[in-house]
DNA sequence: TACAACTTACCTAGTCAAAGATAGGTAAAA
DNA sequence: TTTTACCTATCTTTGACTAGGTAAGTTGTA
């Protein structure tokens, strides 16, 4: 019996296939999101996912084909995440839709590490051919006009003011939460993130 | 007389030694500019912003060090055209800020390169060591400053609403210009951003 | 003003390291 | 017996940067 057959056995524990290969992909796009959130796309290193993930580079790489691909499967799977609890926001009948989005963003200040992934991603797939960019067009335009929606809902019942149009409402929410994001980032202790969300959603609250 | 010696001729007209440095740096920055705004900082290759400065690479890290010291200088140079056309905005005694500001976006929206320049660096420069971090920090703490300065005297002058605090409306209008830049930049063709910046300007404007 | 000595601008050729990807094998699981 | 997960070893590309040379421009001195 060789010491590889050793290391082997206590790297393998006993399991089915299908639980070594769901438990791995879970642990690559763990580390995956943890190193797209810090370094970008281009600074993270397959080497670094896949060790922190407990692999080599080649044993990531048989799970995901590249990292363009590995970089997608990360975006699919924490926007879906998102894109639920932002659809949960909006679809509640007759809530207030602006105090919702006040607790996203509340939220939002306790994960500086996603918030990052997503405001580094964004800027950087903003170079032509970057294997992001559409996603991120495709995402902007879904998640705006689902809000646009619920800011018209909002304005009949009464919640915010009806002399702004929706429309450009809902691009200005998404401007002020990615710009506070960007200076938060860079000083986390100077920016009260939230707080100005606060002053900017008093603006268009109906009175 | 060789061959080297006729090219030698052609590329080089005749010239003092001070007039020849200064337009080759001037052309590698104005080349890196544009390397830079496309491709972010990671992205920019140094052989293709020497090739369209007429150089090979070596030529032009004999005007900039490294790449580190280019991207500083360009950086440096832009800010130093921006600062001033904000300084000029900001301090025009008795004016209308955010008339002012209104159209610093409109004349943004006309020159969409640099601020996919400043768009991109900033977001890259999130990533924890990147070269341009503190230049950006430093940036944002500056022009804030600058800008609550004038939002304070408008509030007195009676230009804007006097219940918002000025410190955090200059937070929130730097958030609402970077934040409506990356729309517009994904999609030119469906965001107004001068529009939208407009419709923001009415809610904090006095009554 | 002439010319030697120095300095500067820039080139060709090459180094080096990083990082993504492939080839082919081994052992566990199906 | 076949398939799957994963490894070691290797390849390849890329891109920042260096070494060392050449010719043009500059400067000091006769």
């Amino acid at each position: 019996m060789s010491i590889i057959y050793c290391v082997s056995e206590l790297k393998r524990p006993r399991r089915t296939q299908s639980e070594r290969t769901r438990a791995s992909r879970e642990k690559i796009l763990q580390a995956a999101l943890e190193f797209f959130s810090r370094d970008g796309f281009r600074g993270a290193k397959l080497s670094e996912i896949a060790q922190a993930a407990g692999l080599t580079e080649p044993g990531l790489l048989h799970h995901f084909p590249s990292k363009n691909h590995l970089l997608m499967q990360v975006l699919d799977e924490r926007d879906r995440v998102n894109q639920k609890r932002i659809n949960d926001i909006l679809s509640q009948e007759g809530s207030h839709v602006l105090d919702s989005l006040h607790a996203l963003v509340k939220h939002n200040a306790t994960v500086p590490g996603l918030v990052q992934l997503f405001t580094v991603l964004v800027a950087e797939s903003l170079v032509p051919e970057h294997p992001a960019r559409e996603f991120f067009v495709q995402r902007y335009q879904r998640t705006r006009s689902n809000l646009v929606e619920a800011i018209a809902k909002a304005q009949k019942a009464g919640e915010i003011r009806q002399d702004i149009s929706a429309e450009v409402l809902g691009v200005l929410l998404f401007a002020v939460m990615d710009g506070l994001q960007v200076q938060w980032l860079l000083q986390p202790e100077q920016i009260d993130m939230p707080a100005a969300f606060g002053l900017f959603l008093e603006l268009v609250r109906a009175k």
